[in-house]
DNA sequence: GGCTGGTATCAGCGCCGGGTGATGTGACAG
DNA sequence: CTGTCACATCACCCGGCGCTGATACCAGCC
């Protein structure tokens, strides 16, 4: 299984606000009203970052009226789960396997 | 299941040098020389990215002679692996689960 | 129509972090 | 003891990215 995790998913899920909107939009579909109350960052700051979200496919944005919703995307996140959980097992196999000095 | 992504092992790992360092040491133990072989990096940066490896906690070190011997952690992926499934989970569970406009 | 509220986009600033060169340290060989 | 090799640390530069204010856009309401 050569599964070699996808780096630019792992790095927009590598900012704390980014990974604070993804944990949050886990537990329930939000727009960036309810966003701004939760945590407290600013309108413009929040919709630079869920623009790097969408655009990395980890939500999908569903407009209502005036308002967008944003939901979270499962299996993008269950993937790099599963990617992360090969390379455990990878190590785990290939635990003694060392490369002689040179 | 209150499972909140480690932030700072997720930033560790978002750099490109640094994940290809995770994945080769996922399939062998290797000393800084072999790095700067598969990799093409300076030593100066990769002996860089490995201080920040080590210090999070994901690779072992295992001096011998004048060699030092890096080792994966398979544990802590596995770990991260699992707050991203129990992520994943969450929000499939939670999937049709919408606050309502303000 | 004009107005208001919810979002997106743009331009700019500041700063953290990755890359590099020089240098230090420690271990073997001779 | 001296030289060499493997590796770590330090100081520095510089580009990218997160944050912000201003502004544009769009949908509903009067």
């Amino acid at each position: 299984m050569m599964t070699s995790v996808d780096t630019d998913l792992i790095r927009v899920l590598a900012d704390p606000l980014r990974l604070q909107i993804v944990t949050l939009l886990a537990r329930e579909t939000l727009c960036t009203t309810h966003l701004v109350e939760e945590t407290g960052a600013r309108q413009t700051n929040l919709s630079n970052h869920l623009r790097v979200l969408r655009e990395a496919g980890v939500v999908e944005t569903e407009p209502c009226g005036r308002f967008t919703y944003y939901k979270l995307r499962p299996d993008v996140i269950a993937q790099l789960a599963g990617q992360f959980a090969d390379l455990a097992e990878q190590a785990r196999t290939a635990a003694d396997n060392k490369r002689a000095c040179p």
